[in-house]
RNA sequence: CCGGAGAUGGCAGAGCGGUCAAUUGCACCUGACUGUAAAUCAGGCACCCUCAGGGUUACGGAGGUUCAAAUCCUUCUCUCCGGACCA
């Protein structure tokens, strides 16, 4: 019986699950993959987040993938609308940073397999057959709504491309053959179109081990929140898509995110800044990067403080640690140092590789072409 | 294609011939206050000059009228809203 415990603890969900120890348990060799727009410079959730999810899967045997979106990039206009530029940064900047990041988070780099958009379209009638395919088993109002969730409310400054945005990512999953669709929280909309739609199509279905058509299985991860007080208080009326969605760090916001190659100092200076309401458990994203990132990664934290602050302590399992923040134990500073102290340490290798001119060069260029 | 409205600083949004480098809100930065942050208060927030002060660019693009234009005229581009078309 497959062992999905692990898995569990760095997903926030998992749909057909069921399925997913069935077919790990007859042995069926799977195919994972998460897509990414080549958005920017890449931030700890992105980087780290799908690093944990991607290290348990080959753990359990999963042939994992990376896909790099350099077509939904363009449509969605960032880095300018440049699709030659989204091609470059995708290639020479951002499938290394996925890799360092994913080899931060323990998992093996050498075992994640790049596709490139443009290459998986290319002279391939299949795919905008099973693209046309589901889009006929949409409804308009069905992908307006899955559209908000690529990071725009407003239906104002729309164009038409932006539409055909999610059923090409519905497609990208069939045409790849993946029995498992990785994300963040914030993609579930897309995905669970996937599950809707997969058992409608006659081109490109997807199948399991024997020959069945099967729905995608559905792994979404943690939305790690901005460092930053959201500025909509989140209340118990949202749900969790919005809650997170409404939290997650962003790259437009210059102090919410740290950005995997940031220097000691940038790292330190944002959790300095970082909203942490003293034990406030709930909306406080340095415990919630402790919980998410930290002890995934490195399995303890280690508090360094003044004799008269309590001392030094470290604690092996997040909810100890959120326990003592609670009851006023911690003190968020003293929380706020070990943090930074960590993600700086965890952070080296990214740093390392990102550290040449060139890479320099690259990433400046990047956060030109995203306006920052 | 026709008619109407509009394009202002990171965003939102005033201004409608001089007193506008441009009200205001948000965001952002600095300081005070807290053993962090937030909240609150004070200041800053086009660029250059050491301050008083001065200079240089700026209100979608290009021309023009005026002593003087974000403000008026012409034209271009784009957006929104109606209508027309419905083969």
């Amino acid at each position: 019986m497959a062992d999905l415990t692990s898995l569990k603890q760095v997903t926030e969900e998992i749909l057909g699950e069921e399925k997913l120890s069935s077919m790990l348990d007859g042995g069926e060799q799977l195919k994972h993959y998460i897509g990414f727009e080549i958005s920017g410079i890449l931030h700890l959730g992105s980087g780290l987040m799908t690093g944990l999810v991607i290290r348990e899967l080959q753990k359990l045997g999963v042939d994992t993938r990376i896909f790099l979106a350099d077509w939904h990039t363009w449509i969605n206009n960032k880095l300018g609308g440049d699709h030659e530029l989204i091609k470059r940064v995708a290639l020479e900047y951002f499938m290394p940073a996925m890799k360092v990041s994913c080899e931060i988070a323990g998992a093996d780099p050498e075992k994640i397999a790049p596709i490139f958009g443009s290459e998986l379209y290319h002279n391939n009638d299949r795919y905008w057959q099973s693209l046309v395919e589901v889009s006929k088993n949409l409804t308009l109002s069905r992908v307006m709504k899955s559209t908000t969730i690529l990071g725009r409310q407003e239906s104002e400054n729309m164009n038409f491309a932006l539409l055909i945005y999610p059923p090409m990512q519905v497609a990208d999953i069939f045409e790849m053959g993946n029995h498992i669709a990785h994300a963040g929280m914030d993609q579930r909309k897309c995905h669970v179109i996937a599950l809707e739609v997969a058992e409608k199509l006659k081109i490109n279905p997807l199948r399991d081990g024997a020959g069945n058509i099967m729905k995608p299985i559905a792994i979404h991860h943690h939305l790690v929140m901005g460092l930053q007080k959201p500025a909509t208080a989140p209340d118990e009326s949202m749900d969790k898509v919005e809650l997170t969605t409404a939290m997650k760090m962003s790259k437009s916001v210059p102090g919410s995110a740290v950005f995997i190659h940031d220097t000691p100092e940038e790292i330190q200076d944002k959790i300095r800044k970082a909203y942490a309401p003293e034990k406030e458990t709930k909306f406080n994203p340095i415990l919630d990067w402790t919980q998410h990132l930290l002890f995934p990664i490195i399995g303890e934290v280690v508090i360094e403080r003044e004799e008269r602050f309590g001392g030094n302590v470290t604690f092996k399992s997040y909810p100890e640690l959120e326990a003592a923040y609670a009851s006023g134990d911690l003190f968020p500073l003293d929380l706020k140092n070990a943090v930074a102290k960590h993600l700086i340490d965890i952070l080296a290798p990214a740093r390392e590789r990102f550290s040449d001119k060139d890479s320099q060069e690259l990433i400046a260029l990047v956060k030109q072409a995203t306006g920052r």
